[in-house]
Formats: C-alpha cells, structure tokens, sequence
DNA sequence: TTTTTTAATGCAATAGGGTTGCAGTTGCAA
DNA sequence: TTGCAACTGCAACCCTATTGCATTAAAAAA
C-alpha cells in the first residue's frame, strides 16, 4: 500500500483517539479540504485489509473504525464495544471479552459484540 | 394500539418466520400492495414498542425484527444473532447469553452480540 | 535523475435504508 | 351513529455508503 497524504493523516487520527471513528468523525478530524469524502471511506477500508484497524457496525447501523492493538497476519476482535447513548461515542473495551458457546455447525467468522447505555464520564456528570 | 390489516398481517409474518426480517424482507413476504413501504417502518417500530417483536443491528447495519418470546413489562434480548454470510439470514439462538462483566459505572440498557459466518443449513450444502 | 507503472484520488452520479410532513382514512370508544 | 385520535399513503427528503471514470502521484524500474 502506498504512502499517501490521506493514509498518514487518517491513520494518525485512528491511533490517536481513544474512540472508534465513522467516516464522517474522521472527516471532522482531518483538515478541511485535505482529500474528499470518498478517499476516507477508501482509506478505512485499506487500513482493515492492512489489518492496522477494525471495523465496528454500531447500534445505528453506522460503521466505526478503530485501531488494532496487535493484529498481524489476521484480525481478531472478540472484545466489547461500548457505545454511551448520551455522549454518542463507541469505544474499545480490550479487556472484556464476552464467552458464549454455538450449538455444534455453526462456523463463526466474524463478532460484533455491541452494549449500549450511559459511560462513566457521563454518569460522573 | 389499533387493529390493523396491515398490523395483523406484519405481526402474523413476525411470528411463523423463524428468522429476522427487514423492512423489505416483510414487504416481499406481504401480498402485493397490502400496504405503503413507510407503513412497514411505522408497524414494526409500533410492534417493538408493544414488547412482540424486538430489533437487531446487523453486521451491515441493516434493521431486523423477530418476534420476542415472553417480553410483558420489558424487553429482555441477551440472546446471541447468527447471519449467515452464505443464506444472508439472521436468527434468534435464543439459547445463548454470551456472559460478559463490564467494568463499573457502565449503565447497560441495550445489548447487541452479532456472530457471522456460515450456519449449519448452509455447512451441510 | 528520468521514465514508467499502476495504486490512489476527485468528482459526480447512484444506491439503499430509513424518516418526515401532511392530508386523507379508519378503528373503535362513547 | 358519531367523533376523534390513531393510522395510512404519498412524495419529498436525509444519511451513509458505493461506483465509474478520468486524472494524479507514489515508488519501482531504467
Ligand atoms: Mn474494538
Ligand atoms: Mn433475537
Ligand atoms: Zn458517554
Ligand atoms: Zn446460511
């Protein structure tokens, strides 16, 4: 994968935010102008081939990104994903990981483990 | 709520299908003209408010209803969802509460656990 | 360094799921 | 039987995401 202007900012912005990202989170982050809309929507998309970031579908059927803390030759993310109705975030969180056991044949590839309610910051306040 | 052609016929197709349905789903299952499109959106949210169907975000970000079990006073969904990424379909695995402990001042009020990958119909053929 | 290759980008159009406002209809309680 | 709020149809709209194609620009090759 090349080295582009795109690439280096939006990855930047993934491994810097302690929050998973849409699209349009991404675009809000990125300077104005600095590649159009559909770039980071590519970007995205190459980063999870690179296997750099992972995909998240939200409660509301958006698509968040976040960065991948140690994936190498394939992704694996069974942890939880948090997403606080009040401060509309969805964050990581690495250390849950929810078990559960599929009657036998079912051949699982992908997980996509999603809470909603209220964060602690939002509780606090 | 009122008694509706088109409330009973959704409900009914709600409750003999033993997958999740989409809005469009339900529309291919309804006889042809029953009823407008947006009056299916309006339905199933109303059935949802009635605690008989309950929704699911799929990995696509699709909407799916399913009939719920035995929800009276409130709904109650930890249950696991299976899409099958071969047969395109969602199921209720009614029979899997992934278990998971979240760190505290977490307020959970909504639970979404979405497993993909190939059912065992699908295996077998 | 210059040339060549082709991945990456911009732009405009398109797709698809879902929502909204409002006028007209209908279930059902009184 | 009547009245009215719940429900519906329709058209317009919103939002996220994708696609086709001409152009640009990394970076490998010369
Ligand atoms: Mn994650
Ligand atoms: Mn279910
Ligand atoms: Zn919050
Ligand atoms: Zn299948």
């Amino acid at each position: 994968m090349r080295n582009t202007v795109a690439r280096d900012a939006i990855l930047e912005i993934i491994n810097t935010t302690d929050e998973a990202l849409s699209q349009s989170d991404v675009q809000a982050k990125l300077p104005e102008g600095l590649c159009n809309r559909v770039t980071i929507y590519r970007v995205l998309d190459r980063l999870v081939d690179e296997h750099l970031a992972h995909k998240i579908t939200n409660i509301d059927g958006v698509i968040k990104y976040a960065n991948c803390q140690s994936c190498t030759t394939k992704h694996k993310h069974n942890h939880l994903h948090f997403n606080c109705e009040r401060c509309n975030t969805v964050t990581c969180i690495e250390a849950v990981e929810p078990s559960f056991k599929l009657p036998a044949n079912y051949e699982v590839k992908n997980v996509n483990f999603l809470v909603s309610g209220i964060c602690p910051e939002c509780k606090g306040n």
